[in-house]
DNA sequence: ATGACGATTGCAAGTAATTGCAACTGCATA
DNA sequence: TATGCAGTTGCAATTACTTGCAATCGTCAT
C-alpha cells in the first residue's frame, strides 16, 4: 500500500504512514474515529481532519471503501482482491458478509445497458435476515 | 399516503401533513433542507428536527426511501410501485436513472443463499460513465 | 544557502443530522 | 371538569464530517 502510494508520487507524510498502519493493522472496519484514537497513542498532535483528508485521498485512489455499516459512523476498509458485501437486518440489526461475485450479473447488465463502469467495492445492503422473515409471518 | 399513516394508527399532526404534502407535492428527491424550508413558508414555526424525525418514521413504514446522491445530504423519494436506482459518474458527476429490474438476479441470489429478503428500493451506484471511460482509455 | 512553489497540516468555524429533555397536544378515564 | 399518559414538538446541545485559511514542510531551481 505504502508502496502502490509511492509509486503514484503521493508525499507519505508521518501522519499518513500512521493512518496506513492503523487501517492495515486492523483487519476489521474501522471508522475516522477509531484510527484517530489509535494514532494519537503514538503522535497525540495528530488532528482529526487530517485522518478524514487521508481516508478521502484513499477513497480517490481506490484503496479504501467507505461505507455505511450503521451504528452512526462511516466504516472504512482497505481493498484488497476480493472484495466483499454485507447483508445487515434493519430489524436485529445482524450483519452476514457475501461474495462479490453475487452482484456480478448486475454489473454485467449495467455494462451492457448504459456502458457504466459500477464499482460496487463495498455494498451495505440492508433487508430483513431469514430469522426476522420467519417471526414476521408468524405475527400475521 | 395520508390514508395509509391513519390505517396505521399514526397521528397526523399539522407538521406531518405540511411534510407530507411537500414530499408528495415534488417529484423530485428531495433533502430535508428543501422540506423544511417549503413548510416555512406556510408554517414559519416548524423545526428543523420535526422534519427529520418525520421523514425517520416514514423510512421505518417503508414509505420513503433515503439515498446519498452526492451533494452533502441525504434525498427523501416518496416510495412508488415502481422503483428505480441511479447510475453516478463520481468522475464528471452526471447520473442516470436505472430500473429495478436490473436487481431483480442479485435478490433472488440473495434469497436462495442466505434467506435474506434484500430491499433495495433505491440504491446510488456509483462508478465511471460511458463517457469518462473512453477519456480514461485514450489518456493511456 | 536562498527563495519560490505546491502540497500538507492544524485549527477553528461551519454543515447535515441526531439526541436529550422539558413543554405541549390529543385522548381516554375517572 | 380534572388527571394521567403516550406521543409529538421545539429548543439547545452534540456528533460526524467538511471547509477555509494561515502556517509549515519538502523539494527544486538559482
Amino acid at each position: 500500500m505504502k508502496e502502490a502510494l509511492r509509486k503514484k508520487g503521493v508525499p507519505l507524510t508521518p501522519q499518513r504512514l500512521m493512518i496506513l498502519d492503523v487501517l492495515q493493522g486492523s483487519h476489521d472496519h474501522v471508522s475516522a474515529e477509531d484510527i484517530f484514537h489509535e494514532v494519537q497513542k503514538s503522535y497525540p498532535y495528530i488532528n482529526i481532519s487530517t485522518v478524514f483528508r487521508t481516508l478521502d485521498l484513499l477513497k480517490d485512489l481506490d484503496m479504501v471503501t467507505v461505507t455505511d455499516l450503521g451504528g452512526g459512523c462511516l466504516r472504512y476498509h482497505t481493498v484488497t482482491n476480493s472484495h466483499h458485501h454485507h447483508l445487515i437486518c434493519h430489524r436485529c440489526g445482524s450483519t452476514t458478509e457475501i461474495e462479490d461475485s453475487v452482484l456480478e450479473p448486475v454489473r454485467r447488465a449495467i455494462d451492457a445497458g448504459y456502458g457504466f463502469e459500477a464499482q460496487m467495492h463495498h455494498f451495505a445492503i440492508w433487508g430483513l435476515c431469514r430469522e426476522c422473515r420467519h417471526t414476521d409471518k408468524e405475527q400475521q
